[in-house]
RNA sequence: GCCCUCGUAGCUCAGGGGAUAGAGCACCGGUUUCCUAAACCGGGUGUCGCAAGUUCGAUUCUUGCCGAGGGCGCCA
């Protein structure tokens, strides 16, 4: 059990015994680390309840605790908080315990939960630029972070690959090469096995058939038209998506791979389109979907609601599909398959949308009330004009070059250092690539998932202060310790008491993982990670600075400070792990 | 018009019913015979957008207003 739950059960104990429910035992980190180290501020609260007066309340409960023998101080301040200090065997105690499991504490989740993060996966057909990359960072991080907390979790991709943009990229394509077999309706043949276009090719068609179709109708009819023959299965229009598909995936795989994103599941809308037309059946046998003006609708309005709520479009009028229906049915899927959560890590201004799709798939009985669908949204970067970033050219920046621009930043820096001019060049490359990405990501992780934030390629190019390579830093300055007491013949022993300020204040932060992980995962936030990475590592360079423990006398110390710096290392470890940030053997 | 998100230090951002609201950057100064100085130590700045309300206590919750961004049936 973690320091802060033993301490909550014990003045919960206390609490009840005093005739008020033990919740209020409830103990947190001090707000005011010079006066104590822990604080419960139970009794404020529950003494105005009970009609009884909160420091006579606050003495009641410190009278009941029990084992006072861990307590260094306990004393009420103000108007009733408790301020708690426990001794420093109690906290070499806890630290041992943390060290020896090799979860560092993390409890086992209550319930565990089946989740699949859906991050909000890139269409096909579109290299990926900075747009991307928070979909996919933030996305990657909370299907680490649940695992980390013992969920079963798998991420989906969730490619954009069975809609409108298909249909326009059909009638591109047959625009510059008619002659194709794909769009020949009588064709009997074999076709092609090679893809008549790459991905760059698609990259290039694309925003010019979205800009015709925008000013031409009858193009974008076309469009519509083609989009409603593929998924009505015309031969040659499936041919030609499925290279499309397969050179999109081919390229994509590569540009996740490089940012260290790993999809568990490369589904995308075009995974449910057998489930298409039998949902839309199913629905509107029971009269749930309805007509209007020719589509076919779910009205999603509630009582309580304070202002018209559009329906959810199921199909065009046409009888096509639009994304909405692909949500639905994946949705159907997915509580098929038994997941109890599902999180859309998605651009927060698909809200409405979101919002629709989880009214309707109550409404259907799709998903049951069980079943938890969150749209875990998050801002947009945006440029200094507080609009989506564009580059000087008024382009995306696209996130290859972005990567680019972070590592021969971080090999710049790295050019610097004495230290690593007899690095093997393949080395050196690798830390470019770990470090540039470090900060990138931090820096990213560590805005909160909502908000909008400015791009600032200085903030990913710096690797000083509170940045991912300020923790990785800290991370290496372990190993090389590790790596040298080993050579020494040195091994870890026992945690003891602490001795010194800044030792105790690293075990205090080191204790705190298991509650900072369950805040993490409430709020679906890394940002949690990233603040309490941050001080971990601060806590840590502070230690190191004032205890030295390579040259250490005390032998009984010294093994403990090994202990200590593991325990530090793989807390670390793990935090940065979670958040998608890779540690180098030295740097 | 309605709905959503946001408004905190010069800049970029955290935080959050509790005591004295934090960090990085920037600026000035100090630390290296010692485990990596991508580090550490010191130096100061706030009407927490404005106004009411709830509360023993509000920057945090509620409402209104102002400002910014976004969304509002056949795009995704």
């Amino acid at each position: 059990m973690s320091l802060l739950k033993d301490l909550s059960q014990r003045f919960g104990d206390a609490f009840e015994a005093a005739g008020i429910d033990r919740s209020a035992g409830l103990v947190v980190p001090s707000q005011r680390p010079e006066l104590a180290q822990y604080q419960c501020n139970g009794a404020l609260a529950a003494a105005k309840r009970a009609g009884r007066n909160p420091r006579d309340l606050a003495q009641a409960v410190l009278d009941g605790l029990t084992d006072r023998g861990i307590y260094a101080s306990l004393d009420i301040a103000g108007p009733g908080f408790i301020n708690i200090t426990v001794t420093d065997e109690y906290l070499a105690g806890n630290a041992q315990a943390m060290e020896e499991d090799a979860r560092c504490g993390i409890g086992a989740p209550d319930p565990k939960l089946k989740v699949i993060v859906d991050y909000g996966g890139p269409n096909m057909s579109k290299s990926m630029h900075v747009g991307h990359l928070r979909a996919s960072i933030i996305g990657e991080s909370l299907k680490r972070l649940f695992r980390v907390a013992g969920h079963e979790v798998d991420g989906d991709i969730h490619m954009g690959d069975w809609g409108m943009p298909i249909g326009q990229l059909i009638i591109e394509l047959e625009r510059h090469q008619p002659d194709l077999p794909y769009f020949d309706a009588d064709f009997t043949g074999q076709y092609p096995e090679d893809s008549p276009v790459t991905l760059d090719d698609l990259s290039e068609m694309y925003p010019v058939v979205v800009d015709r179709c925008k000013n031409e109708p009858e193009e974008a009819e076309r469009a519509r038209q083609a989009t409603f023959d593929l998924q009505n299965g015309r031969p040659g229009y499936l041919a030609l998506w499925r290279h499309y598909h397969d050179v999109s995936v081919a390229e994509q795989k590569k540009d996740f791979a490089a940012l260290g994103v790993e999809f568990d599941l490369w589904r995308g809308e075009s995974t449910v389109h057998d489930r298409l037309a039998p949902l839309v059946d199913r629905l509107t046998e029971d009269g749930l979907a309805v007509e209007s003006d020719g589509a076919i609708v779910v009205q999603v309005e509630k009582d309580s609601d304070k202002t018209e709520m559009p329906p959810l479009l199921l199909t065009r009028s046409d009888g096509s599909y639009l994304y909405s229906t692909t949500d639905l049915a994946t949705l159907d899927q997915r509580v098929e398959e038994g997941y109890d959560l599902v999180l859309y890590v998605v651009d927060a201004r698909q809200g409405l949308h979101f919002e629709q799709v989880f009214r309707a798939a109550r409404l259907a009985g799709i998903a049951p009330e069980p079943v938890g669908m969150e749209h875990t949204a998050f801002g947009t970067v945006n440029g200094p004009d507080g609009t989506p970033f564009k580059t000087r050219e008024g382009g995306v920046l696209r996130l290859a070059d972005l990567m680019k621009i972070v590592t021969d930043a971080a090999r710049a820096r790295l050019d610097e250092a004495e230290i690593a001019q007899d690095y093997p060049d393949e080395e050196r490359d690798r830390i470019a690539r770990q470090v540039g990405l470090g900060a990138l990501k931090f820096g990213d992780l560590s805005n909160h998932r909502t908000s909008n934030y400015i791009f600032d390629l200085d903030r990913f190019t710096s690797f000083e202060g509170k940045t991912g390579p300020y923790l990785q830093y800290g991370a290496v300055r372990i190993k090389s310790i590790l790596r040298r007491a080993g050579e020494a013949g040195l091994t870890p022993g026992p945690i003891v008491a602490p001795t010194v300020d800044q030792e105790r204040g690293l075990i205090l932060r080191l204790l705190l993982l298991p509650e900072v992980i369950e805040r993490a995962v409430d709020v679906r936030a890394p940002n949690v990670l990233t603040e309490y990475a941050y001080e971990v590592a601060t806590d840590f360079n502070r230690f190191y600075e004032a205890c030295h423990i390579l040259r250490e006398e005390d032998p009984i110390r010294q093994a403990s400070w090994l202990s200590l710096v593991d325990l530090t290392l793989r807390v670390l470890t793990l935090l940065l792990d979670t958040l998608g940030i890779e540690v180098p053997e030295r740097m």
